[in-house]
DNA sequence: CTTAGGG
DNA sequence: CCCTAAG
């Protein structure tokens, strides 16, 4: 009936190009896969660039954080706050073993790469400057507790990007390429010069990762497959696609799937940011390549390779007393991420892995603090002069931070997801076959089976929310608890695997693919048989209950394919060879259902199965045996 | 969330 | 396997 009808639409069928769907297409197309991310980081260059300019716009040289520039998005962040700023409640966090530690990120132009171990950058960061070099670290703004740190500090080669902002007084408009001042000054600190030269993906350098515990299984279970069996969500999906993902893998829509639970669909931001990016308002104009320029910003490049430039500019205005302060952000530093990924994951991946991690983080919201001498400057009114950052000195003091924007969406918590440890053992994953099927003997194929490897390449994105002391380290109460705090100064992502499996983590695009055992098939077609092909969902539970990585969807697709292979000439099959006998079961089911649709679903069926499929296969004519 | 189908 | 429209 399938195929019938198949054919008689099939002309039909493609003629319909026209059936809206838009939604798709439009927004493919409105938001570029390849320069979402950019726009993201670029809507924070505008942010900053704002407030630099919108300050400028006062009297007083300087004057940050003028709010109100924000408008509608300010306003937005606010809601969202108090929405979920009830929320925070702490969650034990899993347990696991190493971690590696993300928390800066720089966009190297050069081909040079800071790269700084955890413990330093902590110091550096508990600074906000770094003394060496002089530059200007973009502090995160929060301070990362003992457990977390010492975590990363266990890892052999963690290292954290520091990410720079390399600032410079401005005496005559030019100002030194940035990427070669950066480059000396990096060389000049505590940095080590990972020296590559591409000129793209550069973020590839930005990592380290270190084998998982075996422990990571216990991120699965009900709270797993909840997020997973929730990915259907549209919006997140698309949030995904927006941010520069087609194809989030399981890992990373449990990310996205997360956050929808916890911080709720941004897309007033997410809108914002191309709204900025159209205004014709000079004051902030963000280019497509992501780069940032204005008309008061000196012409320091807008955009080099795959990196971002922020020319950060303050000009006084003609009370001020000339001074200029200009400062070149060529990048900066993200809160800290906590990526897992297994020692077998693809670069390709990691790479992935980081994109989701950054753009997840920027999407969240975030906004800008300042320092001086490591002190963070909170009265948003004081003029750069009074707060000393006018003097040249000081500038090499000056520090900024990136935090999570408390004004944001105030990322609620996943609360309901403590993502407990759960023994390993309790979760692994059991053949797909039905009970039934258990007690028959393992087809061969079924050890090497992937059915039987769950999960393995998948990378589980879980957020994490640090517990925030604002700017001092209150001993945090527990390294690994997950603090759903509503202020959210801080925030960490981490990305977990879920299990061992080398290879094809390349694909994580697009779930691995797990061809069917002839198990599985045969508990396919048993629950088939007994269910009809109406009920996946009842099949899927039936015989495939403990095999997470089949879904309903999968074993209707499965069906699908089985009876278009039972009907063809077994020289045209291809893959494992599937038994003869089953696929005759399957054109026998498939003819009976065929015949009885509706009918008498579940209960009884069974008892005549046989004879009424024997009748229906015989009903279904070109259906030979 | 499930189904049912096209891609 | 993915993606969606529908229910």
């Amino acid at each position: 009936m399938v195929f019938k009808r198949k054919l008689d639409c099939v002309s039909v069928g493609f003629d319909y190009p026209n059936i809206p769907k838009a939604p798709r297409s439009s927004r493919r197309k409105i938001i570029n896969k390849r320069t979402d991310a950019m726009d993201l980081l670029a809507s924070l260059a505008g942010k900053l660039l704002e407030e630099c300019e919108s300050s400028s716009a006062s009297s007083n040289a300087f004057e940050v954080n003028n709010h109100e520039s924000f408008g509608k998005e300010i306003k937005q962040e606010d809601h969202l706050k108090s929405e979920s700023s009830d929320q925070g409640n702490s969650v034990s966090r899993p347990t696991y073993e190493k971690t590696c530690v993300v928390n800066s990120f720089s966009f190297p132009d050069d081909g040079i790469l800071e790269r700084t171990p955890v413990s330093e950058t902590k110091n550096v960061k508990s600074e906000g400057v770094a003394e060496e070099t002089g530059d200007v670290i973009v502090n995160t703004g929060f301070e990362r507790d003992g457990g977390l740190g010492a975590d990363a500090c266990n890892l052999e080669d963690a290292t954290a990007l520091g990410v720079q902002f390399q600032k410079s007084v401005c005496v005559d408009g030019d100002l030194k390429s940035p990427s070669r001042v950066n480059g000396s000054l990096a060389r000049q600190g505590n940095h080590t010069k990972l020296g590559r030269d591409d000129d793209d993906d550069d973020d590839e350098k930005l990592y380290s990762y270190h084998k998982f515990s075996s422990k990571f299984k216990s991120y699965r279970s009900p709270t797993i497959r909840r997020i997973r069996k929730s990915l259907s969500s549209k919006y997140w999906k698309q949030m995904a696609k927006d941010l520069g993902h087609y194809r989030a893998d399981a890992g990373v829509k449990a990310l996205y799937r997360k956050r929808k639970s916890c911080y709720g669909y941004n897309a007033w931001q997410r809108e914002t940011i191309y709204k900025r990016r159209r205004s014709p308002d000079r004051s902030s104009v963000v280019t497509s390549e992501g780069g940032l320029s204005s008309g008061s910003v000196s012409k320091l490049p807008e955009k080099r390779d795959s990196g971002i430039y922020l020319s950060y500019l303050s000009c006084c205005g003609p009370h001020s007393k000339g001074f200029h302060v200009k400062l070149s952000i060529k990048s900066f530093r993200i809160p800290e991420l906590f990526i897992e990924v297994p020692e077998t994951a693809t670069v390709g991946s990691l790479k992935r892995t980081v994109m989701e991690a950054v753009s997840v983080l920027l999407s969240g919201g975030i906004r800008v603090g300042v320092l001086v001498h490591g002190k963070k400057i909170r009265d948003d009114k004081k003029t750069l002069s009074q707060t000393g950052i006018s003097s040249e000195e000081n500038l090499t003091n000056l520090g900024f931070t990136l935090e999570p924007g408390p004004s944001k969406a105030p990322l609620p918590l996943c609360s309901q997801d403590p993502l407990v440890p759960i023994d390993p053992t309790n979760l692994s994953e059991r053949s797909a076959a039905s009970p039934t099927l258990d007690t028959e003997t393992p087809h061969p194929d079924d050890v090497a089976n992937p059915g039987n490897i769950v999960d393995n390449n998948h990378l589980e994105l879980v957020l994490y929310q640090k517990e925030i002391t604002v700017d001092e380290e209150k001993p945090s109460s527990d390294p690994r608890a997950l603090v759903p705090l509503p202020s959210l100064e801080a925030e960490a992502l981490a990305i977990v695997p879920l299990n061992q499996k080398p290879k094809r983590t390349e694909l994580a695009q697009r779930r691995t693919r797990r061809p069917f055992s002839v198990t599985e098939v045969e508990a396919l077609v048993q629950a088939v048989e007994e269910l009809g092909t109406g009920r996946w969902r009842d099949v899927k539970l039936r015989a495939f209950e403990d095999a997470d990585h089949r879904t309903y969807v999968d074993l209707k697709d499965k069906w699908k394919t089985l009876v278009h292979t039972a009907s063809i000439s077994p020289q045209q099959r291809r893959g494992e060879p599937v038994p003869q006998e089953l696929l005759d079961r399957v054109l026998r089911a498939y003819g009976y259902w065929s015949q009885h649709q509706g009918k008498h679903q579940g209960r009884g069926a069974a008892a005549h199965k046989d004879l009424d499929m024997n009748i229906g296969r015989a009903l279904e004519s070109g259906v030979s045996v």
